[in-house]
DNA sequence: CGAACCGATGTCAGTGTCTGACATCAACGT
DNA sequence: ACGTTGATGTCAGACACTGACATCGGTTCG
């Protein structure tokens, strides 16, 4: 068993991710190389590949523990709980994860916003969300394209709301999330 | 004033378009070099850049146009008609366009589907045709976040009629985007 | 008509992303 | 001790993409 210090210096994904972050925010995503990520984490480019698929994954080292606490959500909710709702719940209840992160948050979206290849990176990563928590509306008896829509429905509203929440200094995510699933209904009662 | 040959061939976009489906289809995205796209439509790697940003452009070419006739459709719908229903009208229509095409647009959406990359660049032409969408509401002087809740949520009725017409073989676009609306509202009213 | 110009293409050299194959080396179990 | 394992390093190479410059029909203008 490895008490604390192994041959490496431990936690590499973080560091490579510190180090992505810091160097993307002082000369922008593409004036950036790899090699540079590397070397300032003290790896070789190579291990940052073994790490990452590609140059856009290192920002995107939490968005499949965000996925499996939004599926969690939604597959133990009560019973009685209509798709949508049961979605927009659990994208209330992601205040928890992200509440307290509010700063880090916003830098990271800064870099993203300002290049569309990290832009498609993070709409395959909601897009990807998206389609488990259908499977996730599925498991519970929710018929096909009526899941599809309430989770599509929820990440379009999740989106709103988390812009909100990166604009905004003090309500939560669970406030902005309720805010946004209101003006969703208000928009697709019209007719 | 030319008249019909001039010093190159005509229609290079068109000749790349079709040399890269071809390929992509025939031995699989990754496996095929922007040279040999190049070389098959008769033209260099180089010049397929000059039309082209990126590898995966190619099979986009015709998303500006689709945006343009959208934007145009809500932008000249009646008056008093309600955010969710110009969207839906304006994506109705675009069986104008589609219908005739069923073929191809299969062809290229097996390829795509087939491939992350392409997939990433797909929901990026949507997010933009969202974008767009919204911006064209706003136009006609719906709120900020009821625009880009009703184009958002347009955007994912057209995705699951555009999946059925692909599927299909009889119904028309604009019949399974009137369906797949009727299924979000039934699917949002829920409380 | 000839010269200057223009626009699509070609040529070439170079950077950076990403991959496969193989080597290294501390920790661990036996 | 010794073989195994797993994270890392080293190296070579394919390929995407870019900048700079050359080419050459067609067009325009004097």
């Amino acid at each position: 068993m490895m008490r604390s210090m192994g041959r490496w210096e431990p936690n590499a994904r973080g560091r490579l991710e510190r180090a992505a972050l810091a160097l993307y925010r002082e000369r922008g995503y593409e004036r950036v190389t790899v090699a540079e990520i590397a070397r300032e984490a003290g790896l070789t480019e190579r291990t940052f590949f073994r790490h990452y698929a590609d140059k856009r994954e290192v920002l995107f080292g939490g968005s499949a523990a965000l996925q499996e606490f939004l599926v969690g959500k939604v597959a133990a909710a009560p019973a009685d709980t209509s798709p949508i709702e049961l979605v927009v719940a659990a994208l209330a209840a992601t205040g928890e994860v992200f509440d307290e992160r509010r700063d880090r948050a916003r830098q990271r979206q800064t870099v993203i916003d300002a290049h569309p290849e990290l832009r498609e990176r993070e709409l395959i990563k909601l897009a990807t969300l998206a389609t488990a928590l259908a499977g996730a509306l599925r498991e519970r008896g929710v018929e096909e394209s009526a899941a599809i829509l309430a989770a599509q429905a929820g990440i379009a509203v999740f989106q709103v709301a988390f812009v909100r929440w990166l604009a905004d200094g003090e309500r939560d995510m669970a406030e902005l999330v309720r805010g946004a699933y209101e003006e969703l209904r208000t928009v697709t009662a019209g007719g």
